[in-house]
Formats: structure tokens, sequence, C-alpha cells
DNA sequence: CTGAAAGCGCTAACAT
DNA sequence: ATGTTAGCGCTTTCAG
């Protein structure tokens, strides 16, 4: 026996109604008690649950949200996916997933198959939007949430931590702490993430006229934060580097430890960003900036779902601040 | 402006043909060059692409494949994600992504919502199906392929490495090294994969009249592990440890070096198993048995794609064999 | 409060 | 090869 697929229909046969109390009863329109007891037990007895596709051919709302990943590598996203997955579905959503190479060309594919799947919301996880995409996003009428990732462009909403304050706060913490040759391996440039990280941590040390005694592009890739860190330690020859991601500092201590000899902290401090909960772990002992990504999952969802609720609820901005996280792998300031 | 949703009709309108020829260009059946050109142009000007949704109702297929996964911080499972998200979006199909705590009641509301969807299969990553569940998704018609889990029911599917073999291996490179006092930190033994890799193990040591000094039940989680392995030094004195997941075995180390003051391998040896890529991170260096994730990931696809295209596929179970990574958290057999 | 009827956007016979 | 017609399973007027 093939699919003996079970319909509202059956139901009201079993039950003794019409279709359309069926339909009542399991949308939450108004019933009387008998009739609803009526279907629910008929419906229970033949295993009856609506289909939720159908519901969405009438609807409009499908109760799936888009989510365009690029990266899982680093520990941020696969937490801010369960996350996000988990207060979704309390909120009876789904997360319908894309991994997207970062590549344009292929977010604009990914974002295109999105729609056909009549998403009521995209959420980009450290994924840009096209003009292009943006434009047909806003035609379509779905709202979309950048995660983790700023961009200049009032018809999309974002969420992130407040980049440049947490880049000045590591930089502060920094000098405090008396180094004095400061080198930075940033997050992709090509990113607002990593953009605004440097330039925040570029104003700190500005403000105490200093600059860093090198920088380079990291990429969010450990192996060229790797590379990058080890060049460093030959030719600039810092006390301190702040890498733009957690994800990178954990391979630039391993570098620096196992191919350059180096000891954490004593002859150089690391400091990353994110508080990732492997930081906390003792072989690396990571200090580091918190994103507190359980209110930035709060935020994304609140926002992406009063847009869907209200079209004409406009895009929000939200940066969130968190608090510097000291442990192992910096030099202490001395009031400490 | 609200939602001015384009549909085929309107792509029929503006090509001068009928509905039906434009659904027939986009399903790909048979039509002549030339609709097939005004059709085309004519969808490409309104930005027309078709409802996923609304063919998923009349063709029965959703092109939406459920996954099921409960963990998301042991690395192995957002590896897993990835690749089979992107293996699935290759052959046109993607993946709506539930998390469920691993208890059974909360699997079972899950499966209940991805039924909801019509979803065309479900993986599931490292949880059960219970007699009742299975029934169900039996009754629907749906495939389930079981991911990194084994269980003894002939109507599911399920892709694992070969684990008894695995740790076997484990076993005997161990006793090779020339360790005598070996112990186990298993798996949850409440998984398969935990009692597998459990039994095998034993097994092994068995044959050389070996058994192990202790075992404990670490639940593949971090803080049981540590715990368990804190307290093994202290009283088994362990000169080796079988950890059953890398993901415990990282934890294993960290507790090992920084709480009981130990070395890995010199006073310790510690073998994981799955080869998660922070494995090779030279912080951990550590030796495992590799689950080929990658060839798991395309025997659960095909499986998969194969049941879905053809109902009456049996239900396949495969055990993909995987290699002893040597690294440095082992003391080496004395002929290497 | 309830049933009958219309139709969401699409595909699949069935004719032509 | 193309248009016409009948639904897929559901929600939502509209009468009663």
């Amino acid at each position: 026996m093939p699919k003996p697929k079970i319909t509202s229909l059956d139901v009201a046969a079993k039950a003794g109604v019409s279709q359309s109390a069926v339909s009542r009863v399991f949308s939450g329109a108004s019933a009387s008690k008998s009739t609803v007891k009526k279907v629910r037990e008929a419906a229970d007895q033949l295993g009856y649950r609506p289909n939720v596709l159908a519901r969405s051919l009438i609807t409009g709302q499908s109760k799936i949200i888009g989510l365009v990943v690029a990266y899982l590598d680093n520990q941020f996203y696969p937490d801010a996916l369960e996350r996000l997955s988990n207060a979704l579905q309390e909120k009876g959503y789904h997360i319908l997933i894309f991994m997207a190479s970062g590549q344009s060309t292929d977010v604009e594919r990914v974002v295109g198959e999105l729609l056909d799947y009549q998403v009521d919301g995209i959420i980009t996880a450290s994924v840009g939007m096209s003009d292009e995409l943006t434009k047909r996003c806003e035609a379509a009428g779905i709202p979309v949430v950048l995660f983790n990732r700023g961009q200049d462009d009032p018809r999309l909403s974002q969420v992130t931590s407040d980049n440049r304050a947490g880049a000045r706060k590591i930089a502060d913490f920094l000098i405090a702490a008396g180094h004095e040759r400061i080198a930075h391996i940033s997050g992709w440039s090509g990113s607002s993430t990593g953009r605004e990280r440097q330039a925040g941590f570029i104003d700190a040390l500005a403000a105490h006229e200093m600059e860093p005694v090198a920088i380079a592009d990291g990429k969010f890739k450990r192996d060229v934060a790797a590379e990058a860190a080890l060049d460093m330690v030959m030719t600039a020859k810092p006390d301190a580097i702040f890498v733009g991601n957690d994800h990178m500092a954990f391979a630039v201590i391993d570098a620096l430890r196992h191919t350059a000899g180096l000891t954490v902290p004593n002859d150089i401090s690391i400091i990353g960003y994110d508080d990732v909960p492997m930081a906390a772990w003792p072989s690396y002992d990571l200090t580091t900036m918190r994103q507190p990504s359980g209110q930035m999952v709060e935020a994304t969802v609140d926002t992406l779902l009063a847009q869907i609720a209200d079209r004409s609820v406009a895009p929000q901005k939200t940066a969130i601040d968190g608090p510097l996280i000291v442990r192992g792998s910096s030099r202490k300031p001395k009031d400490m």
C-alpha cells in the first residue's frame, strides 16, 4: 500500500461534519465545543494532521524561514543556528537551510531558490545581499535580516554586536596591560564585521597616539591567519595581536606555540572576538569580546517576525554590546 | 504595494500562450522551441518563478528533506550538515532543519511537525526513532535514514562507520604500542554508536587476554567525560584511554593536562573517534578513527533518494570503514 | 455556528 | 504540440 493520505475530508466524514468544520478546528477559528470534540477524536484516530503546504497556498504563509549561511566551521554559526532554530520552532516557524559559498553569484542562486519555496522571511548569517537581490526580496514582500553582518541599505534589517565599540575595548585593554607593539589580524576586509572591528581598533589606538605595528587581512580563514601571525612575529615583532574572530585566534595561538615556539601570553598576548564556547577551553583560554549570541538571535527573530506580521514595520538595525571576557591568553593590566 | 505575486497565468498572458504551456516549460515537459522561447522571455521580464509549494501539492514531491539533529556543538555534525546540504542542493532538494534535544518525546513532536511539511524524506543525525514514529513514517510513505546511528529495525535505513571494527583497530593499536592499563570512556550507552564502539573495543582487548582497567559512560558530553577521566587517573591509573568520540576526547585531554597536570602522550595516551577537523589542530593533535563523513553523506543521500524515487527499494544498512589516523596524542608502537 | 462553494498556483490527463 | 478541464488539500467568503 502506497500513500493513504488522510485529508480533512476523511476526518469530516468520520466526524460527521463538513470539511470546513475540520478546517476551522485546526486553524483555530470559531467552532462549538461539540464539533471540536468530534473532529479532534476523528482526527486522532485517523492520525490526521493538516498539510502545511496546502495551507500556505491560501494563507500566503509558509511558516518557513530561509537561512543562508556560508561557514559552519566557525563554531559561532552552528551555535547561532541551533538557537535560531529553537527560537523559531517555538513560534511555529522552521528553518530551510541554504549553504552559500559566500560568493555573490552563489548567494544569488540560493536566494532565488529560497523564493521558490515561498519563505516568509530570510536570515543571512554573515553573507551580504546584492542590490538586485534586495530588490527582489522587497518586491516579493519578504523581509530580510542580516545576522552578524552590516550593510548600508535601509531596506535591510540587521543584527550585529557593536563591533567598533568592542574593538575599542580590546585596544584599551591591551594598552592598559602595557603592550607597546600591538598588531591586528583582521576579519575579511570585504565584510562589514571585519572592517568595523579594524576601524574601531585603530581609532582607539590612535586616541593613545599609537598605531598597529602590523596589520593583515586574515579573511576569517584559519590558515591565512596563522600564516599572517607567523609572518608578523618574524618581522614586526608584536607583543600582542588582536585577531578578528576566535576562529582565527585559535589558529594563531596554535601556530605561535607549535610552530614559532612562543608562549602565550608570556611572549605575546592574543585576543579574539566572539567568545565561542571553545574559547573557554583550557587549551586556549582565550581573552575575547563576547558577542551575545542569545540576545542577537532574540533580536533577529523579533525583528523578522515583526516584519512578517506587518509588512509596514520598518527595517531595524540593532547593535548589541557585549563584555570583554578576560582569560589567560592575554597579559593582565597591572591594576587587576 | 503589498505582494504583486506573479503567477504562471501572468506569464501565459504576456507570452500569448496557455497557462499549461507555461507549466510545461518549467516542468520540463514537451514544448516547441518557439513556445519555450516566448515563455522564457515573458517569465524573465516578469521575474516569474514557479511556486514549489503549489507544485508539491499536486506532484506529491515537496523537494524538502527533514533533518533532525540533536547536537551541533560536536563539530562532526555541522560538518556533516554542510555536506548534506550541499549534496542535496545539487539534487534539487533542500533541508528543513529540526533541533531535537534527543529526548524521545522531543523527537516525537519534531517528527510530527516534519510530516506536516510533507517532507520527501527524513534524515536523523544521531537520534533514534521510536517504533511508533517509524510506523507513522512508513504509513506516510516517507523513507528515513539514520545518520551515524544504528537501529535494529528493517524499516529504517542507516549509514554509520564500522564502529566495532574501528574500536578494534584502536585496541590493537594501543596494545601494539605496549600499553598495559587501558581504559575506556564510552559514548552514551543508550546509543548504538556508543555501545558498538565499546563492544568492539572490549572484544579486541579480550582477544589479547586483557580487559579495560576502567570503563565509564561519557554520554557524549564534555563535562561528564572530563570528570570521568580525572576520576580514572586517580583510581585505576590507566596509561591509555580510548574516548568514545573526539568531542569528548578534547575535554579529556584538557582536563588531564590542565587539571591533573599530566602530559599527553608521555603520561597517558588518548585516542578519539571521528577525526573531526579540530583533531588535526596542533593543540590536540589527536590520534583518532576517521569517520569518512564525505562518504557517509554520499551514502546517506544515495540511499534516501533511491527510496524516494522508488518506494519499493528496500532500506539499506551501510557501514563504512575508515582508517586510524595516528597523531601525537598517543604513544607510537615500537615498530613505527 | 455551520455547510456549500470558490479558489490559492500549479500539474496532468484528456482532447484537439 | 497545445489548450481545456479537473483537481491537489486547504482556508475563507457567503448563506443559512
